[in-house]
DNA sequence: TCACACTACCTTGCAATACAATATAGCTTA
DNA sequence: TAAGCTATATTGTATTGCAAGGTAGTGTGA
């Protein structure tokens, strides 16, 4: 497959999941941002800086973390991340609808893997229907 | 949890994973664009036409679908679309990826849900290390 | 002392994409 | 003729990931 399609695809896939992603990070115990960035150079750069810090700008716009500064033996200080009550909140109810939409997304495709027989009823649909 | 919020991250969770639904249903048989809309309005106004028609109209000018007109018994005639070779593919591969990813959040989350003991090593990742 | 590397923060401009709104047109039925 | 459904399509906007670039403190070796 081509590598820009593919590349420009797992970007797509990163929209949204980012968030959820640090907020998990967080959600864990505090962080700074440069930590969560070294860890994510493993993801064969698929995650760069310039993804993270306006993300954890916007969170703490919206008052989803907050932030406090804490001295470092090694380097500069660091600015420390951690979850509000409406961030928990939040990234519980966000962690329930990545969940439901990747079982969704799972099964729809499992449906693909192995039917030939088509589905007499056009496509099924079994994700959340809430009100 | 603020409802907007919640409906436009729904929408950033659809960035990249729609074009992966929908690679899937016209995997399952050709479809034409209406049909696939009609049944995404199960969920609850997540996906509406605006998406579906400029997705499709990519896909095609990608080489990932071709397309072709047939008469309906009622109403006007529908344009299908079919999985190119190309297509198929890419279909696969972006399966795969989209397992490999989902699987890595979720284990994300995981570790998360249960541990307060905090692994000492920072955030440990497991997600493909494709060369 | 000077240069370099590493840690750590941040901003700007661009590209990709979902979506609301809107437009067009054929077919059916009253 | 008009309404209502089927069906396709386009435009403009907002969101968001990312490459590129910038600032500054700390430590190390020549």
């Amino acid at each position: 497959m081509n590598q820009d399609l593919l590349k420009k695809w797992q970007s797509q896939l990163l929209k949204g999941t980012l968030e959820l992603y640090i907020l998990g990070t967080i959600a864990q115990k505090d962080r700074y941002a440069f930590e969560i960035i070294q860890a994510l150079k493993v993801l064969d750069g698929m995650v760069s800086e310039g993804s993270i810090y306006p993300l954890l700008k916007r969170l703490e716009k919206e008052q989803l973390i907050s932030t406090y500064w804490q001295e470092s033996q090694n380097g500069p200080p660091r600015k420390y991340y951690q979850l509000t009550a409406v961030g928990q909140d939040n990234f519980a109810q966000m962690r329930l609808e990545w969940q439901d939409f990747s079982h969704f997304l799972n099964q729809h495709l499992e449906r693909t893997a192995h039917d030939e027989q088509p589905s007499s009823q056009g496509i099924p649909l079994t994700f959340k229907q809430t009100p």
